[in-house]
RNA sequence: GGCGACGUAGCCAAGUGGUAAGGCACGGGUCUGCAAAACCCUGACCGUGGGUUCGAUUCCCACCGUCGCCUCCA
């Protein structure tokens, strides 16, 4: 088996062969730290975790990159606004989204470069630009010329002719001299009072398209295998990296080039400017989970297809998180019996189907249908026979590797560990357990009743009471 | 106006040229003192109209509907 990728360039699907054998290179394009992130932010994210997660399972070895974008038009207004350097106006941002990834689960990055600590690497760049004789200056600053790229438009499929200045109604009044709209600032004269950088290209401030291909050829060379980000970033963003990186350097700057599709909410993108959007904080607030949060994005729908945010899918989404956590809990607390070996070979082959999924483009909605498909199978075979412990070690083992892409068990677990009884419950749980005992069921029936209004369901099983909260 | 995507059961959502995974919800059962969990049973002919084909939900065309991008938004 092998993972193929859909490519936004090529748009078929490709096998991920890394450049260098059994380690693959992969840069996502991260959040503008101006704002705190909404979750629509956060399904690029997760849908970018999954895939690191994915890579990670196959190949011996993944560098992930994610840019933090830390100096632009608003930062720059507001940092001046609060009377506050960049770094000041920037540092809650991106405290606030390194806790919303751990909220979510998602794995750190191995890199997360900030635009202003690569100047230097960005002014090099553009020298190497103006040495190809592909850029121009004028008043505003120093431009790309896309004319002198004429691959240029080849990854969002707009034409040259498409391309009319100001359709989206999105054009800067205030735009600076260009020769063409197309052209886009690599670099940006600000007056001496104004935030900026005094580099030997005068001064003033990167565009913003040139960090992300400053800092991934700096940290994971000229070339590297996969590029991600949201499917609002091909043009003119990621466009634009290719253009100036190629000029640059004369080689392919990505083999795969990745993007996930929106959240929307009320069927339209989620967006600041909209209105329309949702925190993980707001969330957390409301009393939904991380771990129905994290689902939901993830298996909500296939990364390139829209996925809209509501309530419903959201319990949906909660209730089977439960059903999973029910199956690995009772796996966890089988005991040792003998035989069983049907229900292994019933979940190895789940597991195999599950990774057959994954690598089919990471089509996750499949790949969790073969899994609760499984689940329901293996709930009724367990009815019957207590499997062996070497059984039992597969069906552990396919949970594991579900779970390790889902990234959804830990979270559950974190809550179940932050949620550590009352002694008033402690009192409560053991009390009905001796009434039980004296089979007062009025009294039982009375206590849970109790305990539930405080947020705690008790079950009874065979091996006695449990509770969870609710 | 240009480029592109989507429209599958009450909701979410995979998928295939040969009569549709999975999750949630609903109803009926089994188990349970009751409940929970679990299991069993029950539901769609895949936007509309054409075409290609022995056969299309899956390919092609048109139409209707929804959405995205078209300069700094994941």
């Amino acid at each position: 088996m092998s993972l193929r990728l859909h490519d936004t360039l090529t748009r078929r699907l490709q096998t991920v062969t890394p450049l260098e054998p059994g380690h693959v290179r992969l840069y996502t394009c991260g959040p503008t730290v101006w704002n705190r992130a909404h979750i629509g932010n956060f399904r690029t994210f997760l849908f970018e975790d999954v895939l690191r997660r994915w890579l990670e399972r196959s190949f011996p070895r993944v560098t992930h990159v994610m840019n933090l974008t830390d100096v632009d038009d608003r930062l720059i207004h507001n940092a001046t606004e609060h009377h506050q350097r960049l770094a000041e106006e920037t540092a809650p941002w991106i405290e606030g989204f390194f806790a919303d990834l751990d909220t979510l689960g998602i794995r750190r990055a191995h890199h997360y470069p900030r635009a202003t600590g690569y100047i230097e690497e960005m002014v090099t760049l553009i020298e190497r630009l103006e040495a190809k004789g592909v850029t121009y200056r004028s008043d505003g600053g120093i431009y790309f010329r896309i004319a002198g790229f004429p691959r240029y438009g080849r990854l969002s499929g707009i034409p040259a002719a498409g391309l009319v200045a100001g359709r989206s109604g999105r054009v800067d009044a205030d735009d600076y001299t260009k020769e063409d709209a197309r052209d886009f600032a690599l670099w940006k004269t600000v007056g001496p009072d104004d935030i900026g950088w005094d580099t030997r290209l005068g001064r003033g401030r990167p565009g913003w398209h040139i960090e992300c291909s400053a800092m991934s050829m700096a940290l994971l060379g000229e070339s590297l295998d996969i590029h991600c980000g949201g499917v609002d970033n091909i043009f003119p963003h990621h466009e634009n990296e290719i253009a100036q990186s190629e000029a640059a350097t004369g080689k392919p700057f990505v083999r795969i080039w990745c993007h996930g599709e929106h959240l929307t909410m009320n069927r339209e993108k989620m967006a600041k400017r909209l209105g329309n959007f949702r925190t993980l904080p707001d969330l957390l607030a409301a009393g939904y989970r991380p771990a129905a949060i994290r689902y939901l994005l993830i298996t909500g729908a296939h990364y390139r297809r829209t996925l809209d945010w509501d309530e419903a899918p959201l319990r949906a989404a909660d209730e089977a998180v439960g059903r999973l956590t029910e199956f690995r809990d009772r796996v966890r607390s089988l005991g040792a019996g003998s035989g069983g070996e049907e229900i292994g070979a019933r979940a190895a082959a789940a597991a195999d189907a599950f990774a057959r999924a994954m690598d089919d483009d990471l089509n996750v909605p499949e790949a969790v249908g073969h899994l609760f498909g499984a689940i329901r199978d293996l709930n009724r075979l367990l009815d019957a026979v207590t499997p062996s412990v070497a059984v039992r070690q597969q069906l552990i083992a396919l949970v594991e590797e579900a779970d390790a892409v889902l990234g959804v068990l830990p979270l559950v677990d974190r809550e179940r560990a932050a949620s550590a009884l009352s002694p008033e419950d402690e009192e409560l749980l053991a009390r009905r357990v001796a009434v039980r005992a004296a089979r007062d069921f009025a009294e039982s029936d009375r206590i849970r009743a109790q305990l539930l209004e405080r947020g705690i369901m008790v079950e009874d099983t065979a091996q006695g009471q449990r509770w969870k909260r609710a």
